[in-house]
DNA sequence: GCTCAGAGTTGAACATGTTCAACTCTGAGC
DNA sequence: GCTCAGAGTTGAACATGTTCAACTCTGAGC
């Protein structure tokens, strides 16, 4: 049972003089999002991938469970260096609205390159049988790092907010980077420029949304809106 | 580059007495979707498929391009169905909060029984480099069919609608079935009740937000979400 | 009724993801 | 330094989606 292929070894970058099979695992998983990224997930085989990285095909497998398991590489990858990188450029930007832009566009920046093969990549996100899906018990780390971003977002900025939702609106921007994420999947815009677009416009909005929370005559569909989110997406992840 | 497999023949339900091939390729369709709902997508092989139709795997192959494009029949189908199955149970109801409500819930009926491959089906709708997806040229026809219907959704209820905003509201409303559906996809209770509690929760705040956009303080809001859904969303299909 | 272009059909061959029994290597414990 | 459990590794065998050259059938046009 114990699904040997989920990773021999998944621990954090510590020390350890990362042992033979972290070197290799780290080897396969490099070389495949690279081949992925040049010439599209189909048209890299396995085979193709385990002959570059020097390995069997077989001890591919040993590593990941499945071809589509190296995809979650890709998503964790991403959502480190999202982390890494949003920080940076945070600094400065005291807005809620500028502050979420930029979340967003480094988000762009990083998943850039890999654009290509952006659909195979969501084809599993959106499969939840699968464990790769962003919402699945599998992604939850990357999920909950990429969460926390947002919470950083919006604890850096002017905009006050009403207390009762501070709780469930990192997950409510985190939707938001989704959908955004989502219209880059489908983006054909040289570039992704739409996609870029879409976020320094949707940004304010969703920053005005945020502000506007707090009015009288909204507080009734917001109370609701909330605790749609709180019934329907946070009770997903039972802790 | 003319597109064999497509279909030889797509036309409407005339009348005409169907050729051999549209039987065929009905029964090959039919028996696919039959399978795929008993034993799953992975689980059921186009060799099975064929046998059990009755043809030659090469044949299924001659009427659909991959076994991914037999889910398309599955997507037409049920909205060919929703067409059917909404305005009867739009009867009576009156207010838009109840008619979106049957709509989405007519959704819900229909697509139940094939809940069980719906992730294998989404897999395909969130691949935008495949004609599957219903953001799609091919599935287009789907698609609009589905929209026109929540325009009937809208029309016959009494809520009064900003002038500037029906155009786009029908699109709205479907992409909030969307939302529904990605939902359904992921729900693992049983009969997936909680889709469909998501669906009557969701329905009235849906309507609310439609009455409330004629409010002052949200009029540049709503311009902007307009606009928003206008540059993004129905550029994607020209005519 | 005959002809023939093209629709319809076949199944073996192929491509590629996945499994598995067998082997080799590593490093903790003595 | 020896031992051995278990990590690491292999590649052939397998499963299944897809292609394709060859064949057969159909029905419009004469």
């Amino acid at each position: 049972m114990s699904d040997p292929a989920s990773g021999p070894d998944d621990s954090d970058a510590s020390a350890r003089p990362a042992s033979k099979g972290e070197r290799t695992r780290q080897r396969i998983i490099d070389t495949a999002l690279d081949m992925f990224a040049e010439r599209g997930y189909d048209k890299t085989t396995m085979r193709a991938i385990a002959a570059e990285a020097g390995v069997s095909v077989g001890n591919a497998y040993y590593y990941f469970k499945s071809k589509e398991h190296l995809i979650q590489g890709f998503y964790e990858q991403a959502t480190i260096r999202h982390a890494e990188l949003t920080p940076t450029m945070l600094e400065g930007k005291e807005t809620l609205a500028e502050r979420i832009e930029a979340a967003l566009l480094a988000w762009l920046d990083i998943a850039g390159p890999y654009h290509a093969f952006a659909g195979q990549f969501f084809r599993n996100a959106a499969d939840p049988s699968s464990p790769l899906s962003p919402f699945s018990e599998d992604s939850g780390e990357s999920r909950d790092r990429d969460i926390a971003l947002y919470q950083e977002v919006l604890e850096g900025s002017k905009t006050k907010v009403p207390k009762d939702m501070a709780d469930i609106l990192p997950e409510m921007l985190w939707l938001h980077q989704m959908v955004v994420v989502l219209y880059w999947v489908y983006d054909a815009s040289p570039g992704q420029e739409k996609s870029r677009e879409l976020a320094r416009r949707t940004a304010p909005l969703a920053a005005r949304v945020v502000a506007l929370s707090r009015l009288k005559i909204l507080r009734p569909l917001v109370k609701q809106g909330e605790e749609l989110v709180r019934d329907f997406l946070i009770t997903r992840k039972p802790e």
